[in-house]
DNA sequence: TATTGTTATACTCTATAACTATA
DNA sequence: TATAGTTATAGAGTATAACAATA
């Protein structure tokens, strides 16, 4: 069915968005499965190689997830020797969370399928449509 | 944090995405509580009331849901008397799933709260703006 | 044989509250 | 008192397979 059979029958902004989330969620989950990675785990990860060094509540805000769901994918990176936590000395409550060698590495090889996907689900509009897109949509995303 | 103490620490468009529907369902899923409507049980209401008179097959596919979700959305819907399922004479497998008068009115007024949510959380973008964004997102949620 | 809707089940994700250690 | 992380648990959402009715 899809647009042509059944028409925009919902054309509010929402409803398309959570439509194209669904799209790409499906494409890059298929990209990092071999990797015995999820959405979730690779973001966390991403931030773990960030040069801010996050907190696990900084990555909770970033990632729009409860803390005690952050702790679980830490977790999960750290069983497999892919992060390390570590408490802050200047706030001993808080613990950053860094990438090892090998969590570098496994990003390196995973990224390089997710944007290859990625390049699949957003390949339908061209390179300054993509570019449009993303400034639109991170002001979405980021209200400041 | 956010954007600003962090910066753009991942820029993947589908991490966008990702975070942009968060914030667009969580204001959609406030405007719908008080109706006992999810943003789905919405969407399914949406697609009774249309011209098309889907079948619970087609609004599986266009949700982009698994069809015994379907059964689920449809079962609370027609049990508060919103929506009716009739047999589809030319194929008596399929169930049209149909708006009742009461859902139709429930649709009314819930869909204004939901449009008003809307237009908070895509306030940030003028509406040539919001108009491109719907283009764009468009193509990627119904790549046909 | 294939498809629509349905049921059942296991699994994942999400939301909430309570607890600890630090501030 | 408040915050970061943790644990536990219940609820919601998801994925899968099997089945009956119809094609």
């Amino acid at each position: 069915m899809a647009q042509t059979t059944m028409g925009a029958v919902i054309d509010d902004l929402s409803f398309l968005l959570a439509r194209a989330n669904a799209v790409s969620l499906e494409a890059a989950s298929a990209a990092l499965r071999p990797f015995g990675l999820k959405p979730r785990s690779y973001s966390v990860l991403a931030l773990a190689l960030s040069d801010h060094r996050p907190s696990q509540r900084e990555i909770a805000e970033y990632l729009r997830l409860d803390p005690s769901q952050v702790v679980a994918l830490v977790d999960d990176l750290q069983s497999r020797g892919l992060v390390e936590r570590e408490t802050d000395p200047s706030d001993r409550r808080a613990k950053v969370v860094t990438a090892t060698v090998d969590g570098a590495r496994l990003f390196a090889t995973a990224g390089a399928r997710v944007r290859q996907a990625e390049r699949e689900v957003f390949g339908v509009l061209d390179e300054a449509e993509r570019a449009m897109l993303r400034k639109l949509i991170d002001r979405v995303a980021f209200p400041d």
